[in-house]
RNA sequence: CGCGGAGUAGAGCAGCUGGUAGCUCGUCGGGCUCAUAACCCGGAGGUCACAGGUUCAAGUCCUGUCUCCGCAACCA
């Protein structure tokens, strides 16, 4: 057993559309976890990739009319993709595995026989309640009103040939791993494994589908594929050559050191794969570590709100560094943070911008105005420098710290804390006062050294988090690889006492708060295009929608619903026609009794939270806003657009 | 009463096992001039959501209430 191999994945991404910044969070942080254990001097195997398989991408690739396989392409691998995003994050993965590729494909197929052959996998039935429009089950509880929760209309008992995993006989076992300590973190996600999942009781699951063809067939019986969750949780063993020829290194790295995943998905990381590893015979996982969420205004990121951040805009403008270091400086791991622009630009300013760079840069100055560009040999001590070189000279020990228990905020708080000092220091020991006196070189060249000292450190400690920046960083204090490595970060006083320093270019410019946000807001207009126009219909075809002026008999809130309204409308047959409405969160339903509105009445009708509609109530759509056509009240009911 | 999280200075957050309320930004005043209009020092600003309770002592523990967010469902 290799001591000192460190396993770490992301969860592998779902390409049904590109991804946001939420995803680069959570791959940023991986990337700086694997960047500080192989500068521990780690045998890192960072793994990362994509889940290209289910019946949603089917989905999606028949509406764009390519196959499912051209469809999941272009997410990975085409133009400003998957792997360009990762590519331009600088991100350091070992392997990029993807769930469509051969060798995943025969492991998938050899580990549910495996646990099939065990047992732990059996041909049943799934009995409930069937919904043939749908062809969907459902469970007594999804129900909404004893009604198919999809489309409304009534289900009825059915049983349907599937393979389920005996979840239910791990029960106990995957209780107590939840309860033992370091295995979930943070542990405020154990209480809400244990009260959702656990204490209802585990259930056996479905674990093979017949109602769709992307997937992995199960070879024993191929009118079925493979559930995508035992499909997709298995990439972290496949990619080390488990149940197949491609890698083999599962017996040295396996099991993972940590997991990181999103808190939605830490169910199927917490209960349903150490369940399938147990089933295997294999060790378990040391750690799942479920990492918050990124809001936008403290609402969650939805394409709907048009408020989704692309990562590709934000680095063009500020750079690989900048992000990846406010992304782990602001927000603490475990909890949701607020992203904002405003909140972006203010860090990079503040931290890397004022304080780091321009600590750089009024060194590498001074260095430069004061002594030509290398320090002379002489040095005296004084007791001023104390503070600064026990600080820094402790830093890597509460640095280390810190990142052994993912707290990536506090790791770089502790840097940041030892470069604030710097720059009093310089405030306290005034150089450009020594530098007025010939004799006080050999203490100004002291002075000197020490900030060159303290950025080299801090430059250490930074390295996982802003690569490149660093590196730039060295070349300018002069710092040789042989003082830029971790043993090296913890002594103070290693850089060559001449070396060479040359001011370069600032590290991070100062950005204008105003200008960018307004740039910013530009950038993501365009997002949310214009106006555009469909294609031109011919008459007949128009002739088909049929719209009638309505009058509102009487309008509620639908109850455990935030955006229904149901409407009870006069349309002028005599009989009174029910609507439901999203719109709740834009009228307050006391406001609309009497209103004469317009409906398209031969659109088919469908079952919402199990009450009917029929037809749609038209209103006019602007950046989310619904706004109902209201017309003038002497029109009356019945009669038609045209 | 479906489950979970959160309510602490203008904003964003720390405050774990109870003992004088902290940090960053912003703001006001001062200092310095090496530096990216940056850096350093100081001040103002909080009845810690509300109401009870336990305690010598409660953001910190208990009970209840209110509000916000997420999951689930829904958005013709």
């Amino acid at each position: 057993m290799n001591q000192n191999k460190f396993y770490i994945t992301t969860p592998i991404y779902y390409p049904s559309d590109k991804l946001h910044i939420g995803h680069t969070y959570c791959t940023v942080a991986t990337d700086a976890m694997a960047r500080f254990k192989r500068l521990q001097g780690c045998d890192v195997m960072f793994l990362t990739g994509t889940d290209e398989h289910g019946q949603k991408i089917e989905e999606k690739a028949k509406a764009a009319g390519v196959t499912p396989q051209q469809f999941v392409d272009n997410i990975v691998t085409g133009k400003n993709g998957i792997s360009d995003l990762w590519k331009l994050m600088n991100i350091s993965n070992d392997r990029f595995i993807r769930t469509t590729d051969d060798y995943h494909v025969e492991s998938i197929q050899k580990i549910f026989k495996q646990m099939y052959d065990k047992g732990d996998i059996y041909k049943g039935s799934y009995k409930g309640l069937y919904c043939t429009p749908c062809e969907s089950f459902w469970t007594e509880s999804q129900l909404v009103d004893g009604k198919c929760p999809d489309c409304g209309r009534e289900v009825k008992y059915a049983e349907e040939e599937a393979y389920f995993f005996r979840l239910s006989k791990y029960a106990d076992r995957i209780q107590a791993l939840l309860e033992t300590p370091g295995f979930l973190e943070p542990v405020s996600r154990v209480n809400e494994m244990i009260n959702n999942f656990i204490k209802p009781g585990l259930e056996d699951l479905c674990v093979s589908r017949t109602t769709f063809t992307w997937g992995i067939p199960v070879t024993f019986d191929p009118s079925h594929v493979v559930y995508v969750w035992v499909d997709a949780l298995s990439n972290y063993i496949t990619a080390l050559g488990y149940g197949n020829e491609k890698y083999d290194d599962f017996e040295k790295f396996w099991p993972a050191d940590v997991q990181f995943v999103g808190k939605e998905i830490v169910r199927f990381h917490s209960i349903i794969w150490p369940a399938m590893l147990m089933s295997l015979d294999l060790p378990l996982p040391k750690k799942i570590y479920g990492h918050g969420w990124l809001l936008l205004d403290g609402g969650k990121m939805s394409k709907s709100k048009g408020n989704v951040v692309d990562p590709l805009v934000l680095v063009g403008r500020y750079g690989v560094d900048a992000l990846r270091y406010f992304l782990l400086r602001e927000f603490p791991f475990g909890s949701d943070g607020n992203f904002s622009n405003e909140a972006l630009i203010n860090r990079i300013n503040v931290d890397l911008a004022n304080d780091l760079g321009n600590l750089l840069s009024r060194t590498t100055a001074m260095v430069g105005k004061y002594f030509g560009g290398a320090l002379p040999a002489q040095r005296a001590a004084d007791k001023a420098d104390d503070e600064l070189i026990a600080l820094c000279s402790a830093l890597r020990g509460k640095y280390e710290a810190e990142m052994e228990k993912y707290a990536f905020q506090s790791a770089l708080a502790e840097v940041f804390k030892v470069i604030a000092r710097a720059n009093k220091y310089i405030d306290e020991t005034a150089p450009w006062v020594l530098a007025k006196d010939e004799s006080n070189a050999p203490r100004l060249a002291t002075v000197m050294y020490h900030l060159l000292e303290t950025l080299r450190i801090c430059g250490i400690l930074l390295k996982p988090f802003m690569p490149d920046s660093c590196e730039k960083l060295f070349a300018q204090i002069g710092a040789e690889p042989a003082v830029t490595t971790w043993d090296s970060a913890a002594h103070f006083g290693l850089l060559s006492a001449t070396a060479a320093v040359t001011k370069g270019d600032n590290l991070f410019p100062r950005i204008d708060l105003q200008k960018e946000l307004e740039e910013l807001e530009k950038a993501a207009a365009p997002a949310q295009p214009a106006v555009t126009f469909k294609e031109n219909i011919d008459f007949d075809t128009f002739e088909q929608v049929d719209m009638t002026v309505v009058k509102v008999l009487s309008c509620e809130n639908v109850k455990k619903s935030e955006k229904l309204l149901k409407f009870q409308l006069d349309d002028g047959s005599g009989t009174t026609r029910q609507i439901l409405s999203g719109i709740a969160k834009f009228y307050q339903a006391e406001e609309l009794v009497g209103k004469t509105l317009v409906a398209c009445t031969n659109l088919a009708p469908r079952k919402m939270m199990g009450l009917d509609s029929c037809g749609m109530l038209l209103s006019a759509e602007k950046d989310g806003k619904l706004n109902l056509l209201m017309l003038d009240d002497s029109i009356p009911a019945g009669a038609k657009l045209c």
